[in-house]
DNA sequence: CTGAAAGCGCTTACAG
DNA sequence: CTGAAAGCGCTTACAG
């Protein structure tokens, strides 16, 4: 036996004196004379047969793989959607082409053209803060795959979505913060290109109008969506001569570290000087001193339902197929940081 | 055009009046006429031509895909050493598969399978807790696939390696804490089925011997590997007549961090009651207060080493691929929880 | 239930 | 440089 040659449909069946048809039916438990069956399953075995699912894909015009686009995969939110997709979709015996952008444009283009080229059977995908244009996404659906948005989505491309309300939940984290008695609550926001960093910015505006606080533009930071860049904006803001009393640091947990650090730099309390609120409920939330209060995204259960949506999409006719968002409520998790009370 | 059928090459062929080999000639920057060549790609671009890369692994007998099977996807060192990968192999246009084992055997055995019948050209992988049978990671290499075995190895079985100096690393952390004055120094364990905890074993008995400190047995606790059980272990350990005064929670920073909240919530001052050290530099034991005394990985160095040897590997003979192992030196990352003077 | 044959989309020796 | 043909490993209508 070549050792460089793998076992083939072939050789069970010249072992056996039978045609590669029998072979093919026995190993995909089609109809088949339950002795030769058994007969083939033995020397699959003893030959350590290993079906080609390259060459089974390709005859059958499918394929049994899904790829995923994120921005990062070492990110805690993004590795927990994958996780949650991994789940589900191992049980269904599908596989993951698992691709970052980088926060790319660039490269969120080569890696979906990867994936076409892979004929995957369906692409998930978060977009990259850098990303403004949306042929890439187009051409997804051009080539008869499956497209699912996640969290960073463009609106205007109708696909399968799966999206977090950030709207509400910014309005709910601020209108908690107003209730504990913050009166000049400061917005660090993300790169408006994205839809969840406008969304958030809505919810934090609604909040102050219901409560009937005005708008101070100054309070308002642009861009501040790393560690790095929250510390250098809450810099700026506690400078001022009258400084904000809270900070809803929108973009993320890291924003709200960088925060928080500068607060304990600066001498200023936490929470009865300043109240601070992240986004996503990142584990180190929980064991600053104090706590951060955060959004839980239920990253994990995003993952499992994106991937429910697509084994049942995969069922459909195609003109069953339809637009389809789901949204999922995240939730505020309340902690020390913003307990003035 | 049906709207259900790719571009083939031949379709590009027939447009043109020329024959498929041609074409794909020209889409392979074979030599073909630069005139025609020019004509082929444009029709290519005019018919959004994809590639059909199955089609084109099946015949060439090779793909480029590689896969990876860690225990979970969603833990820092494994996605940071995942990340690594990625970066170098999507240079390469080299695609990743990604499974989890969930630390269970079983499922480590199903994603190999699924990554052998994918026709993957490599498979990296960090073997589950739950693995003792190596069967499995033999029957990769049967098939001609090589293997890179990364973090959590199984000795025993030849293949390329990218492991962190375990043995060392814990050497390091245990004769830094004796310095410090830590003379009863407690050692929690991890399942001593996997490699690495033997490793980490040994480093802090050899740490010991060298400074002449009796071992003393009851402050070796088995099986301690996550925050819930390094809590349990930690309670048991600090309510002891003479409780050490030191803990090296040598299997992860989560077992760190339930030392660290038993502590607090005993009474018992860190680092000059006790003193902490954890293990891989996750990102909250910088946080923490006091900060976490730990050892860093490289993960994500360690995911690009592992992919460079891969693609150094690819291009040699079968006779030159020999069993090779690097090892990655870890770095003692001293913080506040050991610094007792 | 089983065999013979065609074909999935591509690539590559072989001629010319 | 280019065409005709075979083949990668499988599956599936079509006969029987």
């Amino acid at each position: 036996m070549n050792p460089k040659k793998r076992t083939t449909i072939y050789d069970i069946a010249k072992k056996l004196g039978i045609t590669p048809s029998s072979v093919s039916r026995a190993l995909n438990d089609k109809a088949v004379n339950e002795k030769t069956k058994k007969r083939i399953l033995q020397a699959a075995k003893e030959l350590n047969y290993k079906k080609n699912s390259l060459a089974s894909n390709l005859r059958k015009g499918e394929s049994t793989t899904i790829g995923v686009v994120v921005p990062r995969i070492n990110q805690n939110f993004f590795s927990n959607v994958i996780s949650g997709i991994e789940n589900v979709s191992y049980k269904k015996g599908h596989n993951l082409i698992i691709c970052q952008s980088d926060e790319s444009y660039e490269k969120e283009k080569k890696c979906i053209n990867m994936l076409i080229n892979q004929h995957v059977n369906c692409i998930i995908m978060s977009l990259s803060v850098d990303t403004t244009d949306y042929k890439h996404l187009q051409s997804i659906m051009d080539q008869n795959i499956t497209l699912i948005q996640f969290d960073r989505v463009a609106e205007e491309v109708e696909s399968l979505k799966v999206i977090n309300d950030n709207e509400q939940a910014s309005f709910e984290a601020v209108s908690h913060m107003i209730k504990q008695g913050y009166k000049r609550i400061a917005l660090l926001e993300g790169p408006q290109t994205l839809e969840i960093f406008r969304q958030r910015k809505a919810g934090y505006l609604r909040a102050l109008e219901k409560h009937d606080i005005a708008v101070i533009d100054e309070l308002i930071r642009p861009n501040a969506w790393t560690k790095e860049l929250g510390a250098t904006a809450t810099r700026e803001l506690l400078s001022m001569p009258s400084p904000p009393d809270a900070i809803f640091a929108s973009t993320s947990d890291f924003s709200a570290l960088g925060v928080h650090e500068v607060a304990m730099e600066m001498g200023f309390k936490v929470p009865s000087q300043l109240g601070i609120c992240g986004y996503s409920n990142e584990p180190f939330t929980e064991i600053t001193s104090p706590s951060i209060t955060t959004i839980d995204q239920f990253s994990f259960q995003m993952g499992t339902t994106i991937a429910e949506l697509y084994f049942q999409e995969i069922n459909k006719s195609d003109t069953a197929k339809i637009s389809k968002v789901i949204s999922i409520k995240p939730k505020l998790i309340v902690r020390a940081s913003t307990l003035k009370e």
